[in-house]
DNA sequence: AAGAAACCTTGATTTTGATCAAGGTTTCAA
DNA sequence: TTGAAACCTTGATCAAAATCAAGGTTTCTT
């Protein structure tokens, strides 16, 4: 948690047209439409470990990244912190402190240097009602992060560290695997963070499956899947 | 999982008017517009034990609890059987293959005989289209849903059983806690697959905070709550 | 009301993975 | 470019909770 902590707003004006035409939840509209959304739309630009909000903020804004990347992580009630998820270019946050008027739960911090677009509360709203295919769009989107979340609470409970790890990697891979080589996106830190381990057993569970020939660590990011059905199956 | 399996599909006309004018999602519209809802939803009724959908289903309809109660649970990667949530009257399920075109991932069964009332994906875009503010409250619901699943998440992996139990009791009892007793909704079972442990663990637990005269079990599913602030800090 | 099935509790044992510790490596900033 | 900080790995130990086992209780079915 390195943070300078000011969050420094540069609104510059250039990039609102990227994030309105970039997100999946806008750029199904047509050209004008996206016009006006820009006009509603703040640019903000963070550095590496500067924090986007944290925990106890009230929110009455969306936000959306457009370069970069957000770590979303949250403080336990015992003050351990937990990964909970990495945002990337397109994906957005914000939206229970948008829809239910609440405090955000969260921290939000740029493992790089990251821009986002936020547009307030008041603002989406009168969006929503004018064109309604936002809404779907956005319900899309949360949806698949409640099913999301739910497999990942479920795997805690009913898998061991190895199989977490085992389908982290593989869900790293993804179903359009051209290449069976996969980038660690995270730390080892975090991603000992995100499946619910140390960093430690992390270290040690890697090892064990090059042991038993399933991956191949090429270098400290890069591990080649040798084996994914019997990765997943474990 | 007992289950007889064959969906009796009753549907019986006189329910329709409470399940829209009951949840949440439709009931702050006015009278005219849920007797337009009524004409497209569909009743049905569950015995205990009987599955409303299970993995794998494709779905097209978003299904609401009527009267009942839903257990909704899932079968992980290696077949152990994980408690999601438990659906009360104005609750919804089937958000995930409504809005992505994708199959069930959880089981949805009967805990006790239930009613639910389902609407297709097509009468629910139309209705959506037509009343915007329907969609603001799914979004208020799923973006509540997000926060709760993640909570639950970063609780298997920063908290030990026994924190998870204590603040499982606390969550319970809720903020406005006129009596301080508490009546388990699950058996123990259930109540152990939802926390991430077994029933073992649970039952040994339980007594050990009866011991730190923390709670007092008054029968098999009625604890009261003996000092709730030592309960959550633990 | 009897029997079966599922559930709950308690005890003994074992396993997994956390913690503690220390050395090695990469990354970053002055 | 050199030091500091953070990160990663490996080893040794320990603790928490799973598993195995068996008896007791409640709940459902017939």
């Amino acid at each position: 948690m390195t943070e300078s902590d000011q969050n420094q707003k540069h609104t510059c004006g250039l990039s609102h047209k990227g994030c309105v035409s970039l997100v999946p939840i806008f750029n199904h509209l047509d050209v004008q439409q996206m016009d006006e959304i820009m006009e509603t739309v703040q640019s903000q630009s963070f550095e590496k470990g500067e924090l986007v909000y944290r925990a106890g903020d009230k929110s009455d804004v969306l936000t959306i990244v457009n370069k970069g990347s957000l770590r979303i992580y949250r403080l336990s009630e015992s003050g351990k912190e937990q990964l909970v998820r990495v945002l990337r270019p397109g994906e957005f946050t914000g939206e229970l402190a948008l829809f239910n008027e609440k405090v955000h739960e969260n921290y939000a911090e740029a493992m790089e240097p990251a821009s986002v677009c936020q547009i307030t509360r008041s603002d989406l709203q009168t969006l929503l009602v004018k064109y309604p295919s936002i809404s779907l769009k956005i319900l899309q989107e949360l949806s698949a992060r409640v099913d999301q979340s739910e497999t990942q609470a479920a795997r805690f409970t009913t898998e061991s560290t190895e199989q977490r790890l085992a389908l982290y990697l593989a869900d790293l891979l993804g179903p359009g695997s051209e290449s069976n080589i996969v980038t660690l996106p995270l730390t080892k830190k975090d991603l000992a963070s995100y499946i619910g381990t140390t960093p430690e057993t992390v270290s040690r569970k890697l090892k064990e499956l090059e042991e038993l020939n399933l991956i191949k660590r090429l270098s400290s990011s890069k591990i080649k899947i040798l084996d994914e059905d019997n990765l997943i199956f474990l």
